[in-house]
DNA sequence: TCCTATATGTAATGATCGCTACATAAATTG
DNA sequence: CAATTTATGTAGCGATCATTACATATAGGA
């Protein structure tokens, strides 16, 4: 194998980190509302480099949002499965969604896909099967945690796995949304024990 | 008292209808994304009627927020406070927000502030008090309906209202988000029974 | 060194954006 | 009947939108 030399000039910007420049423009405004110069002056890059580079609005659109999916942008989900005890690994979930719902690293609070994308399902072709798809690779992942707990024995056979991965989603969406209409996380925080309390309920 | 005549030419369209017309173009295509062009030809005006009687784009649009809250356009909530019986009202709630979230009436699907306003909340001046009060107006009712209960004997003076408030709340946002993403709704109702429990265990 | 290939910056494209003069039409008031 | 007041429709405002010619710059290959 050898090594492919490209030809042509070189680009002087750096093609992932432009990338996520655009993902926290969109995040933060929206597709109709952040503007190619918004775009442009964000990513550090001219009109025509960004269109030589990524295509149109909307190819970079769309390929934010795959880099977004791809990359393990999602924290929280990371978070759950890595820490081994599940009543640990649910308060640490969703403390962290909480975190993500609240903070804002360059204006961009919440989560991506679920708090900016799905606006514009019906208006970007492309967006709606790429959001069907984060939903579901989400609750899979969501429901496999709950399984592996069963498998250890921690939770009885007949636990319901789907729906209550279901319902943590539709949880991490509601923090999502009170974070983006401005709440403190100190009253978000409240009530996670009683919600990881049902969540574990049989 | 006289009846008070107005003065000059009287206007040849309805204003609460057109209001409604406005709302759901937000609805559909968010603050950005709708045009005057596409406001004025869904109310069924023009321009400078649009101007005269709403005042500019933002004005109408908060106008539309302000008529939705008003109104009880949320009607999952309404069934929930006439229904008698906790558990009976509580699948009714979900099931109509079920159906509002997957029934696309004029291409409107969802809550307007849930699924679309909340975008424009950093966006628009505004929007963030009024998304704010909603979220606070709505869990005050949702907590009321569950204090009722208390009241009347059938729910445990222990019982943590205001976290299955919000809970309630979360799971509504969650549905929404659902329904946006195209979700057939039989999907839906499948987790309806356990989340029901769910939300009475004690 | 010349050729080709890709990237870059300047400047401008037509289209659409939100918005508004302006003249006219239709109502009440005197 | 004016005179006043408000609404309507036409037509167009400057600004911004996404997008692109075009000339120039910088790399590898011959």
């Amino acid at each position: 194998m050898s090594v492919t030399k490209k030809l042509g000039r070189p680009r002087t910007f750096d093609y992932d980190q432009a990338l996520l420049k655009a993902m926290a423009v969109f995040w933060e405004k929206g597709y109709d509302g952040a503007s190619m110069r918004d775009l442009t002056s964000a990513m550090g890059i001219t009109g025509p480099s960004l269109y030589a580079a990524f295509g149109d609005k909307r190819d970079l659109y769309l390929k934010t949002i795959d880099h977004y999916c791809s990359s393990d942008a999602c924290t929280p989900l990371v978070v759950l499965e890595r820490e081994d005890d599940i009543e640990t690994a649910l308060r640490a979930f969703l403390a962290e969604v909480i975190r993500s719902a609240t903070e804002h690293e360059s204006g961009a609070k919440g989560c991506f896909l679920g708090s900016s994308v799905v606006t514009s399902v019906g208006q970007v072709d492309g967006v709606a099967e790429r959001v069907d798809d984060a939903i579901a690779d989400t609750e899979k992942r969501l429901t496999a945690r709950f399984r592996r707990e069963i498998d250890k024995g921690n939770l009885p056979p007949t636990f319901p796995a789907e729906e209550r991965a279901a319902l943590l989603f539709d949880i991490r969406q509601g923090y999502m949304f009170r974070g983006r209409a401005g709440w403190p996380r100190e009253r978000m925080l409240k009530d996670v024990p009683d919600r990881v309390a049902m969540l574990l309920s049989t």
